[in-house]
DNA sequence: TGCTCGCTTATTTTT
DNA sequence: TAAGCGAGCA
């Protein structure tokens, strides 16, 4: 039964409800939930906010709740407001609640991203803010450009001051709610003490072009419900339940979105998923102060926890929670399972870079062997989850010598490259009034002898008669302006237009037909064809991809209304292959084996973050590993390289501060194999218990763990000696150095000791100065020649 | 208009 | 090192 709802609030009836969907008797959807997801799904009036640890059964809760509203009879599908951050999420809880409730889901318009559902809002009340229901989307390049426009008119220094910094000033202010005129002093004087008048200009151009940014999207429509009670009032009847996922990610103006959505009356019924241990997005503006504030902004609020996991074994989970337990900002939540233990995560130090990559090449090999039968692990299973996209690099090369078939997640998306956006252009051009950006972008792509000049000449044309560009351009035509040769190309390119125009509007035109065509009258496709670059074979062959995925629309306006929000990326190749991707990348995603490299202080926790945000930053780090540990379901391997060569140049690195939050309980520790027998002592591999047990009696009180944790134990009060579980990752190979013992380090040469704290050594080399290395990576010098 | 040279810079990127 | 960008030259 498929049931068509409106979307309308206008179309608002008082109905009784419960004649609308009479409550069943019994509720297959609350099948199998445990006693927090259950409460979380029958607790639907006033404020609530769920607290899902990684692995919890979040969606399902999430889902099985909007079942429940509805076949409850408390919500029609349309009155429920479920705002999410990414299309896939979108998607995949449409996807779910069609499993628990079948075609009501179609009738529910209002789930969707904040931007989409924003779209929505503001096409129809465009008028308000001074748009014009049809405007256009600009997507962060198309924004670029209009930016270093307004730069450029304010005769700034482009050098000096990279548009691209004043883009990222304008989606702080935005993300922060902010328009031009509240913008505080001393922010608006950044950017060459020119900002705050720069971003009022920006907003100005962006009205003549009927346009908005991301960030506007979410600005535009809380002015809208800020300023006008009546619209606001309308739409807080009509959303009987508002949903949020992923509540640790939203900032500012997104709160007040859904503060306004959920101000009614008595104050309406909302429900916020969120984990604020994983809080990852800090940087882009997602405040975790907006979960963490939670029951103080919604008093009353019933806080949920969900904290059986059903993904991980008990030592990932125990591993995971001993690193975030060093967080002080955080609501506390201890996740659980009723599975055993499973293997330890298992910690391994490398040499260099290259050698760690070697590792996990041959670890992942193991365990995708075909003999082994039930223990083996496909490859799809697998993942190697860095810090920054440059770590990935190592590994690529390394998979591509032996031969192991990977993939790359995240990267330069299908939407934004460069063909593509050039194709889009074209489009746009054509199927919209006067889509001037779009315009400029494809003026002389393919080269047509128009260039700066050409370019300069229509914006003031257009300018000067108020018009749009591509009206602009007809008047340079009219007007005989440009050089005969230009104007004559300009002239061919604004009949193409027409022509294409004309070709679209033509009854019984095919879209997709008109697409090609485009393409190829345009000389677009030829272009490529010509070029006998290493990239133009695969641009074509997405251009291609781009034409067939037109198919599926009925029409060029509603392919670009889609695009302009959905910039996913191109359906993965099929075969069985290894995942590389960040860790902010992974944030959702579980895998049975996990290879998390390159954990060493500065480069994770990330140095950068650190020094920008302090301890705020440290916590966000801390977070990420975090997320990284939990997106493993029975393995888990961490390793860190104790030198990497950065921009040329060999630099050592300690193991992160992380590792020594790893609870020993939890981790085995593994010998190094290219320094087995050669390093230090031990021939061959150490055991655990070996390692443990001297970890406990040489060195674990003089370790830097034990040493954060004892202060952490004082301010805190908590922490008795008793529970040591700082790891050192070579007990044996501390004891072997005193001060001022001289030694040999194969990259940086001779030095002495100057001191010892826990496995770590400070030692005044010869050549290279005073550096702190790991002890594991160095030999005494006694019997070296000198 | 287009190419090459040299300089600069170097996280994470849901929409 | 490498990639990306702007300036300057053919």
């Amino acid at each position: 039964m498929t049931q068509r709802w409106t979307d309308d609030p206008d179309a608002f009836e008082e109905a009784p409800l419960s004649q609308l969907a009479a409550p069943r008797p019994r509720a297959p959807y609350l099948d199998g939930l445990n006693p927090a997801q259950r409460k979380a799904v029958e607790t639907t009036d006033g404020a609530v906010l769920v607290l899902a640890g990684a692995g919890t059964g979040k969606t399902r809760a999430l889902t099985a709740r909007i079942a429940h509203l509805l076949a409850s009879g408390k919500a029609r599908p349309n009155e429920v407001l479920s705002v999410t951050f990414t299309n896939k999420a979108a998607r995949e809880m449409r996807h779910r609640i069609g499993d628990l409730v079948g075609g009501a889901v179609e009738g529910m318009p209002w789930l969707g991203t904040f931007h989409a559902l924003c779209v929505k809002l503001l096409r129809r009340h465009a008028e308000i803010v001074d748009l014009k229901s049809n405007f256009g989307i600009l997507d962060s390049d198309d924004q670029l450009r209009l930016l270093r426009q307004v730069v450029q008119a304010a005769n700034i220094d482009e050098k000096r001051w990279p548009p691209r910094m004043l883009a990222g000033l304008i989606d702080q202010w935005k993300n922060r709610g902010l328009g031009p005129e509240a913008v505080p002093a001393a922010d608006a004087a950044l950017y060459a003490g020119a900002g705050g008048a720069l971003y009022a200009a920006y907003q100005a151009r962006l009205r003549t072009l009927n346009a908005c940014d991301f960030g506007d999207l979410l600005l535009h429509c809380v002015k809208i419900f800020q300023n006008n009670p009546d619209v606001l009032d309308k739409y807080r009847r009509w959303f009987r339940y508002i949903l949020v996922d992923e509540y640790q990610d939203t900032n500012v103006a997104q709160y007040m979105w859904l503060r306004l959505l959920a101000g009614g009356v008595q104050g309406g019924n909302i429900c916020c998923v969120g984990d604020d241990d994983q809080s990852i997005y800090g940087w882009r503006g997602a405040e975790v102060g907006n979960i963490l504030r939670f029951e103080k902004d919604f008093p009353g609020a019933t806080v949920i926890r969900l904290e059986q996991n059903y993904r991980s074994t008990a030592h990932i989970l125990g591993a995971a929670s001993g690193v975030i337990r060093a967080n002080r900002d955080r609501l506390g939540k201890e996740l659980w399972t009723a599975g055993d233990g499973g293997e330890k995560l298992r910690l391994i130090g490398h040499w260099d870079g290259e050698e760690e990559a070697r590792w996990v090449g041959e670890e992942l090999e193991r365990f995708s062997r075909r003999d082994r039968g039930d223990d083996r692990i496909p490859l799809d299973d697998m993942a190697v989850l860095v810090r920054a996209s440059h770590q990935m690099r190592a590994f690529e090369d390394r998979f591509l010598t032996i031969g192991l078939p990977y993939r790359v997640i995240g990267g330069p998306r299908f939407y934004e490259r460069l063909e593509i956006r050039d194709a889009m252009a074209y489009f746009r051009v054509v199927a919209q009034p006067d889509d001037g950006l779009a315009f400029e972008r494809i003026l002389n792509t393919p080269k047509r002898g128009l260039g700066d000049k050409a370019q300069a000449e229509i914006n003031a044309r257009a300018r000067a008669a108020g018009a749009g560009l591509i009206d602009g351009a007809r008047l340079v035509v009219a007007e005989e302006g440009l050089t005969a040769r230009a104007r004559g190309a300009l002239a061919r390119l604004l009949r193409d237009i027409d022509r294409w125009r004309a070709q679209l509007a033509a009854p019984g035109a095919d879209h997709v037909d008109v697409a090609r065509v485009i393409l190829d009258e345009s000389g677009y496709t030829a272009m490529w064809q010509a070029d006998r670059g290493p990239e133009a074979p695969g641009r074509l062959e997405n251009l291609k991809e781009l034409v067939k995925a037109l198919e599926e629309f009925e029409n060029l306006t509603g392919f670009l209304e889609h695009v302009s929000l959905v910039m996913d990326n191109a359906s993965d190749d099929a075969g069985e292959k290894v995942s590389v991707m960040t860790l902010h990348a992974a944030k959702g995603l579980e895998f049975r084996a996990v290879f998390l490299p390159g954990w060493e202080d500065g480069l994770f926790p990330s140095q950068r973050s650190m020094d920008e945000n302090g301890a705020k930053g440290l916590e966000e780090e801390r977070r990420l590993a975090y997320v990284g540990v939990t997106r493993a379901r029975e393995r888990c391997a961490i390793s860190f390289a104790a030198n990497r060569r950065i921009y040329n140049q060999w630099q050592s690195a300690l193991p992160s501060r992380f590792i020594d939050e790893l609870p020993k309980a939890h981790v085995e520790v593994l010998t190094p194999p290219g320094l087995a027998g050669g390093g230090y002592g031990a021939a061959g591999p150490l055991s655990p218990s070996v390692l443990e047990q001297g970890a406990a009696d040489a060195s674990v009180y003089n370790s830097p763990g034990w040493r954060r944790l004892q202060s952490r134990g004082r301010e805190r009060g908590a922490a008795a000696p008793a529970e040591a579980r700082a790891l050192v990752i070579d007990a044996q190979a501390v004891a072997r150095f005193e001060t001022g013992a001289r030694v040999f380090h194969q990259k940086f040469g001779y030095g002495a000791v100057l001191g010892v704290e826990g496995d770590k050594l400070t030692i005044a080399f010869e050549k290279a100065g005073e550096k702190r290395v790991l002890a594991s990576f160095v030999t005494a010098a006694d019997d070296a020649p000198c």
